[in-house]
RNA sequence: GGCCCCGUAGCUCAGCUGGAUAGAGCAACGGACUUCUAAUCCGUAGGUCGAAGGUUCGAAUCCUUCCGGGGUCGCCA
C-alpha cells in the first residue's frame, strides 16, 4: 500500500479525462508530475504539482487548470478535501476512512511492508568491495562494503533482481608480490631467519599462518625450486588464503557476495582476446599515440604506437590503452572483458561501488558500457568518500609501515557490526565521514544507532508489558483495531510517517542512496520518542490504559505497525533490531 | 593545466533528483522523571544556501564563469 501511488493513479485518471475533453493534448507527458507529501503538514497529506507542470502544454493558467483537476477529484471517497494553493499546488487531505486502510495493510504485510515492484525484475549487478587479495580488509573498505550491501538490499526490496558481486584482482603484479611475501614467511616457518621484510614486499604478520600452512603442505620442497616454479603454487595458495580471510571479515559484517569473479579467469579463458577481437571487428579500437600526461613531469614517458579503445566516441576524455608496452593486457582491457561478460549474463544495470580515488575511472567504464550495450544497459557508479577514524575526538594515527593499519575486523570486533553498518550510512556516500570509536558506542541522543534501536526496544518493552498489565484473556478476545481512536496530532504524525515509508524506499532506490533509509529511521524514531514523552504529561496518551481496553489494543496494534517499519528499515541496512537495550 | 566530488546555522550534516516561510542533531539558554525504560522529550535562539550571472510561473537543487577544499590524471590495480 503506497498512498502516493494510490493518489497518483487518481490524479492521472483525472488528467486523462481532461485529455479526452480536449483540455490537455492527447500525448501529454506525465513524467514530471510529482505526487508527494508536502513539507508543511498544514498543506495537507498529499500534494501534486500537476497543474503547474501541465499549464504550458494546456495553454492555461496553472490555477485554472487546477480548478478543472480538483473538480474531478473532489468526489473521490478517499479524498477528504482538496484545495488549490500558492502558484497552483493541489493539496489534498485524505478522508478519515483512508488511514485505517493503510494501517490494516501495514499489519497485514508486516515484514513485506515497503516492498514494491518498482524495478520490474530488472537484472542488476552490484559490484562492491573488490579489494585486492593481498591482505585483510582495512577500514577504508568498510564504507563501500556496507554501502554496497545496503544498496543491494534496497534494490532487491524494490523489485530488482540483484546479484552481489566481488571482483578479485588476482592477475596483476601485486599478487606476485604477495607470492614472494608469502614465500618469505614460508622460509621463516621452516626455521630460517628472514630478518627484516625487504621494502616492496608485504610486511604484515597475517602472512605468517600462510607461510606455516605452506610449510605443512610442501615441506621444504619449494625451497629448492627456481622462482618460476614455486611462484604460481605459492601465489594461488596465498590468494586462496587471503580470500578466505576476506570472506570471513565480510561475514563478520554480515556481508555475503553471490559471485566472486576472478580477473585471472578473464585472461586464461581467452575472454580478453575474444573481447579485443570483437572490438576490432566493430571498429572500436585503433593503433595510435597518446599525448603525455599533464600536470606531472613525464619522467619515464615513452611515446609509442599502441592499441587504443575509442573511448572519446562514448563520452570519455581520452582514448584508453588496452595493451602495455610489454605486450600484456592493461587492467582496463580486463575490465572491458568483464563488462562484456556482465552484459552477456543478462544484467541491465551495472552498479560499481568504488572509493573516491577511483573517480577518474568512471567515465571510461561508462564509455565501455555504452559501446558494448548500445544503450541497453545502464552503468551506475557510486563513489564512497573516505572514513576518518577518531577516538574521543583525537584522530587515530595509522602508519603503513609494518602493516600498522586499522583493519575492518578491528573495528567490527570493537564496536560490533550493527554500529559499523548504521554509522557508515549516516552520511551521503560522497561526503567524508568521521567515525569516533567512543561516540558510536555512547548511549545518547547524538548516537543515531542507539537512538533508533532504543525506539525499537521501547516498543518491544511495551508489547511485553501489555500481556501482564491487561491480562492474556483480553488478547484472546481482541477484535480488529479501531483506528479511529488514534486522534492525537503526535499519533497522526506517525501514521503519516509510516505511510511515507514505501515512497521513501523507492526514491532511495532510484537515486541509489541507501543513507535515506537511515535518515528516515531517525525521523520515525524521533516521532515515536516524542509521542512517548507526551504520554507523561498527558496520561490518556499512554499505550496501556487498563480501563480502556479497546483503545489499548488499538495502540498496541499501532506500536506493532511502527515496529514493522523500524525493523524493516533496519533489516535493509543490515542492522539487527534489538528488543532490549 | 584537464576531469570528478564537495561548499547550507558557531560545529556535524539532511534537503525526497525544480516546489510553498530552507530543516534536524550537537553546543548555548529555559523547562518536564511517584516511568508503558528521563538512555528520552518540550521550548528559545541561531541563515546574503561560497560569489556573480543565466534558464522559468518558481532555483540550495539545472547551465555558464569565478573563489575555496579534496581526489585523480598512459604502461598500478
Amino acid at each position: 500500500m503506497n498512498i502516493f501511488h494510490h493518489i497518483r493513479d487518481k490524479v492521472e485518471k483525472a488528467l486523462k479525462t481532461l485529455a479526452g475533453r480536449g483540455v490537455l493534448p492527447e500525448d501529454t507527458d506525465f513524467s514530471h508530475i510529482t505526487v508527494e507529501a508536502p513539507r508543511d503538514p498544514a498543506h495537507g497529506d498529499v500534494t501534486t504539482n500537476a497543474a503547474m507542470v501541465l499549464a504550458k502544454p494546456a495553454g492555461r493558467k496553472p490555477r485554472d487548470l487546477a480548478e478543472e483537476i480538483t473538480a474531478l477529484l473532489r468526489d473521490d471517497p478517499d479524498i477528504g478535501s482538496v484545495e488549490i494553493a500558492g502558484p497552483g499546488f493541489i493539496n489534498m487531505r485524505l478522508s478519515e476512512a483512508f488511514w485505517p486502510r493503510l494501517m490494516d495493510a501495514v499489519l497485514e504485510l508486516g515484514e513485506a511492508y515497503g516492498r514494491s515492484d518498482l524495478g520490474q525484475g530488472l537484472k542488476v549487478n552490484v559490484e562492491y568491495v573488490s579489494a585486492n587479495p593481498t591482505g585483510p580488509l582495512h577500514v577504508g573498505h568498510c564504507r563501500g562494503a556496507v554501502f554496497g550491501d545496503a544498496l543491494a538490499n534496497l534494490l532487491e526490496e524494490t523489485g530488482h533482481e540483484v546479484t552481489r558481486e566481488y571482483y578479485i584482482n588476482d592477475a596483476g603484479a601485486q599478487v606476485d608480490v604477495l607470492a614472494r611475501s608469502a614465500f618469505l614467511r614460508y622460509r621463516e616457518a621452516l626455521g630460517e631467519d628472514i630478518g627484516e621484510i625487504p621494502s616492496g614486499l608485504y610486511p604484515g604478520a597475517y602472512l605468517k599462518p600462510v607461510g606455516k600452512a605452506l610449510a605443512e603442505k610442501y615441506g621444504d620442497s619449494l625451497r629448492n625450486m627456481p622462482e618460476e616454479e614455486w611462484l604460481p603454487l605459492v601465489r594461488d595458495f596465498a590468494i586462496d588464503a587471503m580470500m578466505d580471510m576476506i570472506r570471513d571479515d565480510l561475514a563478520a559484517l554480515g556481508i555475503t557476495h553471490e559471485v566472486f569473479f576472478s580477473e585471472r579467469t578473464l585472461h586464461e579463458s581467452g575472454l580478453i582476446d575474444d573481447t579485443i577481437r570483437e572490438l576490432r571487428e566493430r571498429g572500436l579500437v585503433y593503433e595510435g599515440r597518446l599525448p603525455p600526461p599533464k600536470g606531472k613531469p613525464p619522467e619515464d614517458w615513452e611515446d609509442r604506437e599502441q592499441l587504443l579503445f575509442r573511448a572519446t566516441e562514448f563520452g570519455d576524455d581520452i582514448d584508453r590503452p588496452l595493451v602495455k608496452s610489454d605486450g600484456s593486457y592493461t587492467y582496463f582491457a580486463a575490465d572491458v572483458a568483464y563488462i562484456r561478460d556482465k552484459l552477456a549474463r543478462g544484467f541491465r544495470q551495472l552498479v560499481y561501488v568504488l572509493g573516491a580515488d577511483h573517480g577518474g575511472y568512471v567515465k571510461r567504464l561508462q564509455a565501455v558500457n555504452r559501446a558494448l550495450s548500445g544503450g541497453e544497459a545502464e552503468l551506475v557508479a557510486r563513489l564512497c568518500q573516505l572514513v576518518k577514524l577518531f577516538r574521543g575526538g583525537e584522530p587515530v594515527r595509522m602508519s603503513k609501515r609494518a602493516g600498522d593499519f586499522v583493519t575492518l575486523r578491528d573495528v567490527v570486533d570493537e564496536v560490533g557490526p550493527d554500529v559499523v553498518r548504521f554509522m557508515m550510512l549516516t552520511r551521503k556516500n560522497d561526503a567524508p565521514l568521521d567515525f569516533d570509536f567512543e561516540k558510536v558506542t555512547e548511549q545518547s541522543r547524538d548516537n543515531p544507532v542507539f537512538y533508533v534501536q532504543y525506539a525499537h526496544a521501547r516498543i518491544c518493552s511495551v508489547l511485553r508489558n501489555a500481556r501482564e498489565e491487561l491480562g492474556e484473556e483480553v488478547f484472546a478476545s481482541a477484535g480488529r483495531p479501531d483506528w479511529s481512536l488514534l486522534k492525537d496530532e503526535a499519533e497522526m504524525t506517525i501514521v503519516k510517517r509510516i505511510g511515507e515509508y514505501p515512497r521513501m524506499l523507492e526514491a532511495a532506490a532510484k537515486a541509489h542512496e541507501p543513507h535515506r533509509v537511515a535518515f528516515y529511521l531517525q525521523d520515525l524514531a524521533a516521532d515515536f520518542h516524542a509521542l512517548w514523552n507526551k504520554g507523561k504529561e498527558s496520561p490518556h496518551l499512554r499505550f496501556i490504559l487498563k480501563d480502556q481496553v479497546d483503545l489499548s489494543l488499538t495502540r498496541l496494534a499501532f506500536l506493532r505497525a511502527i515496529r514493522y517499519c523500524l525493523a524493516n528499515g533496519l533489516h535493509l541496512l543490515g542492522v539487527r533490531p534489538v528488543e532490549e537495550m
